[in-house]
DNA sequence: ATGAAAGCGCTAACAA
DNA sequence: TTGTTAGCGCTTTCAT
């Protein structure tokens, strides 16, 4: 269990002074040749590595980004944090995790805790959150992105997928896929995505001059989900929707399973199912689910940039609201459009 | 956007000595009830909070885990995840998240990347680690646990689920369920979770007098896995193995669409399907996977604890090697013994 | 119980 | 290019 190793220790063993040491380490610093040498010679020798926290008491940048994250079990957020991690540790950042799906209420607590470890950054994947949430990063001088989540906030930079427009393909798709009794089961009313999909979808039924057949809200929520789809079709077969969008896929393969399980009718031949952000489960041939894909990569490449654009400048940078187009991928559980054909999975 | 506010600031508002304040915010430290109430209202009224890195600088103590996590598509991990975050920001404790997937061969610069954040402990998920990656820990003084890994390498805490005794369990249960062409599908052979499931698997088998009737490699990755159970499964029917033991359910629901959707199997009348871990996906009526449970709720209780024992006392604390009992989840994958009844999925 | 003073390990002026 | 110096915001002796 060796001991920390210092650059002063480091500065004795090369015989140069303690800030030489520091320069060596310091990108754009104006070392010479030989002084570097003996420098890196030493510090090898003693395993010197610098000490971030040290170097961020008295820099002010941590290069911690704070990720705040609620739900794991919805697989699109672990694919994002993934994502977001490894982006992030490309720019020399790392990733300070707060859950807040169990803290439940004090989602406060939890900005609190994040702000003392002097983040450079905070990214809010998809967490119900009030604006002052928000306005407390912002006055405390810490950049904030919200990611999956639109709108609900001025002067903050959303990015999220083209949600209003998924919406509205799911819609197209569906009425040009010849289904009358058209059926919602809804998100969380609270979340800017549900809210933006809702609207999307009923704008574009409604230019196609059909009325939305059912509703019935799910929250985001597995079980929630299911008794929804139990309310919307365990009824009279002249009663029951021929085509249902569901808000996202978490809930729709949960839709499926009772739609086809439980009550023993046929996706797609007795009732189409969409979703929305393309898990990897949608893909399986279990499932086919029709979804529209959320282009992870491309969202988690905007928040980063968008994050380091206020890192960087935090007076200049302009608060932006990023909606990143999203294809309908269509698979096998929703019945198609005459001359479609459904599409391989790709990435 | 206000400026940091510091604890001398808060000392100057209240009137007391900048000490005073930081004892107010020292949990055992000695201050009047006077002095308490002054210095609460002054750092109320400015936002004032400790900056934890400042203190941890003096302290010594960061209050901040490394965690090392390779995969996030097999979804134990996200739960692992989710839940080990949620025990350690219980405990004051805060999670520094290092993805080691596609930093690919570089786990070496990640560790040096934890190390150099001052973390007081470092929990290896289910990384491919050459033992010194432990070693580069201890002599560094931080206390580090492995997660799903077992044994692997000597003087370091494990915890895992008993992947021997798991893998017993789902031979004796093939067996007595009358299969007489029992076959494995194996996953990395570096990783000891996967050699301690064969071993048992194996051992069980052999003391039923049966031998393994035929045995691919899928590495815990889907696409290897597939292309593991065409070989197993693509051949004329008396070749086929009538059940299989696949190394971990990320694996097993990939095979059971290869061997229901490409090949056109029934499952379980044609051939018996068993996996390990029970992710959620395993439950669901799509799969219906019998599996073996990784109790992931006291994994994380006994990862957890451990660290913080090593924490507490650095010297003393012996390590230790947790194996962990998970129960066969009987669904309907696998053909039942006589007498067995599937069972229903509680958490 | 409280204040003064000494650092934790480092970076960033400032001289030289 | 280099060394010296002054902190970053805090905890922790040590007196009082």
């Amino acid at each position: 269990m060796a001991d920390k190793v210092t650059s002063l220790q480091v500065a004795q063993l090369a015989g140069v002074s303690q800030s030489a040491v520091s320069r060596v380490f310091t990108p754009g610093a104006s070392v010479s040749k030989k002084t570097e040498e003996k420098v890196r010679k030493a510090a090898a020798e003693l395993g010197y590595r610098p000490n971030v926290l040290a170097r961020a008491m008295v820099s002010g940048k941590s290069r911690i980004i704070g990720l705040v994250v609620a739900y794991l079990d919805n697989y699109f957020y672990p694919e994002a944090l993934e994502k977001l991690s490894n982006a992030l540790q490309e720019q020399g950042y790392h990733v300070l995790i707060f859950m807040a799906s169990r803290t439940a209420g004090n989602i406060d607590t939890v900005m609190d805790e994040i702000l003392d470890y002097q983040v450079d950054g905070v990214i809010l994947a998809s967490v119900a959150m009030s604006s002052d949430i928000v306005m407390r990063c912002q006055q405390a001088g810490v950049p904030v992105v919200l990611f999956n989540r639109s709108q609900d906030i001025e002067g903050v930079t959303t990015v999220a997928s083209d949600n209003f427009g998924g919406g509205r393909k799911v819609a197209e798709f569906l009425v040009q896929g010849g289904h009358q009794r058209i059926a919602y089961i809804a998100g969380w009313q609270g979340a800017s995505t549900q809210r933006d999909r809702e609207a999307g979808f009923r704008a574009a039924l409604t230019e196609a001059g059909h009325a939305l057949f059912a509703h019935q809200v799910g929250d985001f929520h597995t079980e929630k989900a299911r008794a929804a789809a139990r309310r919307m079709f365990d009824v009279a077969p002249d009663q029951r929707p021929d085509a249902v969008f569901v808000a996202n896929d978490h809930m729709a393969l949960a839709v499926m399973d009772v739609i086809r399980f439980e009550l023993g009718l046929r996706v797609p031949e007795d009732v189409s199912v969409v979703g929305y952000d393309d898990v990897p489960p949608a893909g399986w041939p279990a499932y086919n689910l029709t979804t529209i894909r959320q282009r992870a990569n491309l969202m988690v490449a905007e928040t980063v940039a968008a994050l380091f654009e206020h890192i960087g400048t935090p007076d200049t940078a302009e608060p932006r609201k990023v909606a990143i187009d999203g294809p309908l991928v269509v698979r096998a559980s929703a019945r198609l459009p005459k001359g479609w054909t459904p599409q391989r999975t790709e990435t």
